[in-house]
DNA sequence: CTGTTTATAGAATATAATTCTAGAATATTG
DNA sequence: CAATATTCTAGAATTATATTCTATAAACAG
C-alpha cells in the first residue's frame, strides 16, 4: 500500500477506498490506463462495481484520486526539505534529491503521474490541480529570488526556472521508469543537482 | 495537414489514410485520446468504420501511426541539422533549436507524442519504436565523444547525456503545450541551448 | 434505540470498440 | 484488353465495457 494513499485517505473507514486505489494503480501500471476495465479492478480488489463508482464516480475519478494523492505526497516532501535548508544552492540540491528520491520510492505512482497528467488536468479535478500547481514551487522561489539579489543566480524569465532546475532529472526519471535506461536516478543525483545549479548560476567566465 | 503525415504516407493512394490521421489527431488534441470514439473520427473524416479499421487495425494502431510519423519527421530534422554543423557546442545548440522549432511548428503532434509515448511503447508498435530510439541520438553522440576527447565536455555516464541536453527544453515545451506557461519556447531557445552546454561542459573553476 | 447518512452489491442499461460480410476500386498478369 | 488478385470502402451485427439504478447493509448521530 502506497504511503500516499494513507496520507490522503486515513482511517479505518477508508480502508476499502485505499485498497481499491492500490489495486487500480497496480492494474494501470501493468497494462496502462486505457486497457484496464472497471471489471478488472473489481476482480482484483474484490470490491463491487457499486463500491467503486460510489467512491470515485467514474474511471476518470479513480485516476484523479491517485494523481492528487501522489501530488500531495510529493509536496509534503518538498516542504519538509525546504525547511531544513539554508542557501539557494543547497535548496536546489535538496529539491532534486527529494524529487528523485520520491520517484525511486514510488515508481508505480511516478509512472502513473507522468502518464495521466494531461487527462487529469483536463477533467473534473482541474481546479484541485491548479491550486496545487501554484504553490508547488513556492518555497523554492524565495531561495531563487534571494539568489538573484545576492548575484549568485542569473536573472532569467521567471517561468523557466522550474524547467531549468528539474527538467533534466525528470527526463531521466521518465527514461528509467519506462526501462529505456537501467541505472537508478539515485546514482546520478549529484550530477543532476550540479547540472541544475550550473544552468542557473551566475558565472562570469562562462563563455555563453 | 501535417507534413509528417505526407512524409510517412506519400502519394494519391494514401490520401484517405492521411486524411483520417489528420482528423483523428485533431480529435485527440481537442478532447484527449480516451474521450474520442471511433465514431467521432468517422464523422469528422467522412470515412467509414471499415476504412478506419482497414488502415489502422484498431484505435491503438491509429495512435501508433500518428506517433511514428511524428517521430520520423523529427528525426529527419535532427539528421539534416547535424550535417551542417561543426563542433560539439554548435551541434548541441542546433539540436535544441531543431527540437524546439519542431514542437512550435507541430504543437498538436508534439502534445500527442508527450501523451501517448507509453501506450505506443507498450503496444504492437514497440519494436518499431525501439529501433528508432536507438538511432535517435546517433549523430549527436559522435560530437559528444569528440568533445570528451578534446577535454571540453565532461566524461559522464553515457545514459545521462540525453537528459542533460534536452530535459530542460522538453520540460518547458510540455508546460507550454499544456498552457501552464505562455511564452513560446522559441523565445528562450538561447537560454536552453546555453543551459544544455553548461550542464555538460568541462569548466575547471566551476565549484561543484 | 431510531432516523440518517454512508457504503456495498449486482443486475440492467447505455455506450463504444471491434468484427464480419459484401461489394467497389485499383493494380497485376498473361 | 480481359481476367484475376489485391486493396479499399461500407455499414450492419456483435462483443466488450462504462455507467446507472434500485435495493440492502453497515456505521453513525441524536
Amino acid at each position: 500500500m502506497e504511503p500516499a494513499f494513507e496520507r490522503a485517505f486515513p482511517g479505518t473507514r477508508k480502508a476499502t477506498k485505499r485498497h481499491v486505489l492500490s489495486c487500480a494503480l497496480a492494474c494501470f501500471d501493468e497494462r496502462g490506463f486505457d486497457a484496464v476495465t472497471i471489471d478488472d479492478i473489481r476482480q482484483q480488489s474484490g470490491a463491487s462495481t457499486g463500491t467503486i463508482y460510489h467512491h470515485f464516480g467514474n474511471k476518470e475519478g479513480l485516476a484523479a484520486a491517485i494523481y492528487l494523492a501522489a501530488l500531495d505526497d510529493q509536496q509534503a516532501g518538498f516542504e519538509a526539505a525546504m525547511q531544513t535548508t539554508h542557501g539557494v544552492r543547497e535548496a536546489i540540491a535538496a529539491w532534486v534529491e527529494v524529487y528523485i528520491g520520491w520517484v525511486v520510492a514510488n515508481p508505480r505512482l511516478a509512472r502513473f503521474m507522468f502518464q495521466s497528467r494531461r487527462s487529469v488536468a483536463a477533467g473534473a479535478a482541474k481546479d484541485d490541480l491548479k491550486g496545487r500547481n501554484d504553490k508547488r514551487y513556492g518555497a523554492l522561489q524565495t531561495f531563487l529570488r534571494n539568489g538573484v539579489e545576492a548575484g549568485v543566480v542569473r536573472a532569467l524569465p521567471a517561468e523557466i526556472y522550474a524547467s531549468l532546475l528539474i527538467g533534466q532529472s525528470e527526463n531521466y526519471c521518465r527514461a528509467w521508469l519506462s526501462g529505456r535506461v537501467n541505472t537508478s536516478p539515485l546514482e546520478h543525483v549529484g550530477i543532476f543537482a550540479d547540472a541544475a545549479w550550473r544552468s542557473i548560476a551566475f558565472v562570469a567566465d562562462n563563455n555563453g
